[in-house]
DNA sequence: CCATCACCACTTTTT
DNA sequence: GTGGTGATGG
């Protein structure tokens, strides 16, 4: 270990690097590219790298442009340089690509006539829009479905091709129509004064290549272009850091193409694989040296990815010897797997692992919900991270749009959706006529609404009521908005204007209050946001919002297990990791088994997994899975078999206790799971017993805690209380408590958090 | 206009 | 098992 020879500053001193390490963050010439494998340390060398340009080099924090994959990222690492020089980083521009960009296009919106205030179209609002246009152009959306059109118009992005050099080709129907709809969705972006997230990149890469004052002067000002996860990065990213590179090329791109799992949404390996060619004169770093895995892991991970046949040599090797070996285990079906993972857990944390150092690791969001009832069953804490959003719930959207409109009044996409919501007799008849309207105005959906210089479009006399009180709505929260009032107060003034609530509140369902739990948790968020970021306002939380990730937003509790897919996890480490769904059709996907280049993508997606172990991994396959409905019978992944038996051992617990005298092999015989539409099996027997006790097969846990009418239980939040009511049994058992504080509430027996007394 | 029900396709992965 | 869409009737 070697620390800096010339530096002044005690607190670089303090970083501890390896000598290729070092000499990455030394170095200063011309472009240079650190292949950092898995677990080698290159966030560390990342940030000493800023920290040095910043310290050494006394290259002011504003003039560097640093691009990581995610915000908590980009945050994490700003702390470590501002710890590591003792300097705040206010302009340091550093960030997603997406949120840079989207900084770069605030700051010149008027040289390509935008408003700096314009809106952010997230995935669902960008499908929205493609229905709309779709539906203008009169195409049948079965033959050209939006979700189609929209990810061959990302295709056109992420390759910063606009629409009208498409005009002239020929092609067949679909793409014609495709070139049609594409022109006339930008257009309507335009109108909207509206990004998508695949134009942050490419209006940022169209200002830059066609506006050469604005490229002298970027280029001119970022003295380092620096870039994490290089494998990932698509075309419009590749352009942007030549753009900004310009001649000096002072590049810094740190990435392992055995990481690149990014390639079905648009990003190529060969970014990183020709980034010598394209950048001539590079100074090329590896670091192959691993310090987060044990030995036994790393060659399990090395066997893993070996049969990759597209990638840069490289071989990872440890210090660090020994270490428990991999765990290779087979189930009968998912929820075998899930119970059995689950006490594996359970079991480690009784051994004195801490539940943050603990991740289970997926292919699909679809398979987390087994591993939640497990855990719920159990009482055991966890982290879901990714799955449904919290801002992407509808009535959190619902009050976002409002907030949105706010800011850009000629958002449509926010405009429809707010229409009729809460339902104010304005369906669709009325929508199309207000539409048509605006559009003959050449104004947006709220202009027209709170315009009164020009009459309204006749409508239904049942929507006139309706029409004047949103109108008196907006009016309302767009002079709150000109006063400078706080996102909260904006938006729990809509609240009350509107009787968002009031629809719920008069339901009696689970549904509704879990809405309303919502809605009160953004009013929440709201005041806390506000109170962190006094000066900032609603335009700059509703951009903070659309470009988090959940990723972002996700924080390790002490007590709490973490559930993600393999794409979340990628950045992280764990102590224990376990990967499930380890199967064929899972991981690697069906979708991927036509092509050997997207099995590889697969594999590289099991290869992070497998990395992000620090001291223990297991992985496991089930033979049975629910699937669609039904149970599928399931094999264990192909990239299981590709790793030599002497590197893991392997634990079959897949055989059938209801039939102990089977021979082991026929016990997980497919014929058993063709039946299609088959009920759930009884409960899984505990698995350390699997092959023990025959005799008593089902005396497991699956419904340890029982109630019983009159019984006393105790909550967490509300005390003491009786139960008065049941109804249903299993997961769908609702009970009605009495509370001895004199409130009744209704529970659902699986999600209920109480002692039995 | 809106609530309800039947039917359908769908599950990769996300800034 | 989900969630979105389309038809129907109040």
């Amino acid at each position: 270990m070697i620390s800096w020879p010339q530096s002044r500053s005690p607190l670089l001193d303090s970083v501890v690097l390896n000598p290729v390490q070092k000499e990455a963050v030394v170095y200063d010439e011309g472009p240079q590219l650190v292949f950092a494998g898995a677990g080698t340390g290159k966030t560390r060398v990342l940030t000493a790298k800023i920290a040095f340009l910043i310290q050494e080099k006394g290259i002011p924090p504003h003039q560097i442009f640093a691009a990581t994959f995610t915000n908590k990222a980009a945050r994490e690492m700003q702390l470590r340089v501002e710890s590591l020089t003792g300097l705040p980083l206010k302009g340091l521009w550093i960030g997603t690509f997406h949120s840079l960009c989207a900084r770069l296009l605030r700051r010149e919106a008027s040289r390509f006539g935008f408003s700096p205030s314009f809106s952010i179209f997230d995935a669902d609002d960008q499908l929205s829009q493609v229905k709309k246009t779709v539906r203008e152009l009169n195409l049948d959306e079965r033959t050209m479905p939006p979700k189609t059109l929209l990810s061959a118009m990302s295709r056109y992005k992420n390759a910063c091709i606009q629409p009208q050099t498409l005009v002239e080709k020929q092609g067949s129907y679909f793409e014609q129509e495709l070139v049609r709809v594409y022109t006339a969705y930008q257009e309507s972006l335009t109108r909207q004064q509206a990004m998508d997230f695949d134009d942050l990149l490419a209006q940022s890469v169209y200002l830059l290549r066609r506006d050469e004052d604005v490229r002298r002067s970027y280029q001119a000002h970022f003295r380092y272009v620096l870039v994490d996860e290089y494998q990932d990065t698509n075309l419009a990213q590749f352009y942007l850091v030549k753009l900004l590179a310009g001649a000096g090329n002072r590049v810094f791109v740190v990435g392992d193409d055995d990481q690149s799992i990014y390639a079905w949404r648009g990003a190529q390996v060969e970014n990183i694989l020709s980034f010598e060619t394209v950048f001539p004169g590079t100074k090329v770093f590896k670091l192959e040296e691993n310090y987060r895995s044990t030995e036994a892991i790393l060659a399990f991970a090395n066997a893993a990815i070996t049969p990759n046949v597209v990638r840069a040599a490289k071989t990872l090797w440890t210090g660090r010897k020994g270490g428990a070996g991999v765990l290779v285990t087979r189930y009968r079906d998912d929820r075998m797997e899930s119970e059995s993972v689950c006490d594996a857990v359970k079991a480690a944390l009784s051994r004195g692992v801490k539940a943050r150092d603990v991740a289970v690791l997926f292919r699909t969001n679809a398979q987390s919900r087994l591993f939640e009832d497990s855990m719920r069953k159990r009482r055991m804490a966890y982290v879901l991270v990714g799955g449904m959003s919290f801002y992407e719930r509808r009535e959190i959207k619902d009050c976002l749009a409002y907030l949105r409109l706010c800011v850009n009044p000629k958002d449509d996409v926010s405009g429809e959706r707010i229409l009729n919501v809460p339902p104010r007799g304005l369906g669709d008849k009325s929508r199309d006529l207000l539409v048509a309207g605006a559009r003959e105005a050449g104004q947006s959906l709220a202009e027209l609404i709170c315009g009164n210089d020009r009459p309204l479009p006749a409508l239904l006399a049942r929507g006139q009521k309706g029409l004047s009180e949103l109108r008196e709505v907006l009016l309302l929260l767009f002079e709150l908005v000109k006063d400078n009032a706080s996102p909260h107060t904006v938006c729990s003034e809509m609240l009350t204007l509107t009787g968002y609530l009031t629809v719920f509140e008069g339901e009696d369902s689970e549904e509704a209050e879990a809405r309303i739990e919502n809605v009160n948790e953004l009013l929440n968020a709201l005041a806390i946001w506000t109170e962190e970021n006094p000066s900032r306002g609603l335009a700059e939380f509703l951009e903070e919002i659309s470009l988090a990730s959940d990723l972002d937003r996700w924080e390790r509790k002490d007590d709490a297990v973490n559930l993600m897919t393999l794409h979340c996890a990628k950045g992280l480490e764990f102590k224990s990791v376990f990967i499930v769904g380890c199967e064929d059709g899972i991981l690697p996907s069906r979708q991927n088994f036509d092509d050997e280049a997207k099995i590889e993508e697969e594999r590289r997606l099991f290869y992070v997994g497998i990395t992000r172990a620090m001291e223990t991994l297991e992985c496991s396959s089930a033979d049975q899975r629910f699937r669609f409905g039904n149970l599928l019978p399931m094999i264990p992944s192909r990239f299981l078999s590709a790793v030599p038996d002497a590197l893991y051992s392997f634990i079959d617990k897949s055989g059938y206790i209801a039939q102990p005298r089977e021979e082991r092999h026929h016990a997980h015989s497919l014929d058993f799971g063709t039946r299609q539409g088959h009920r759930r099996a009884e409960p899984a027997p505990h698995h350390e017993q699997a092959f023990s006790h025959a005799a008593a097969p089902d005396d497991f846990s699956q419904e340890t805690v029982q109630y019983r009418m009159g019984q006393q239980v105790a909550h967490k939040i509300y005390g003491r209380g009786k139960i008065v009511n049941l109804s249903g049994f299993g997961d769908d058992m609702r009970m009605t408590v009495l509370f001895n504080d004199g409130s009744r509430r209704k529970l659902m027996a699986k999600f209920a958090d109480f002692e039995t007394l």
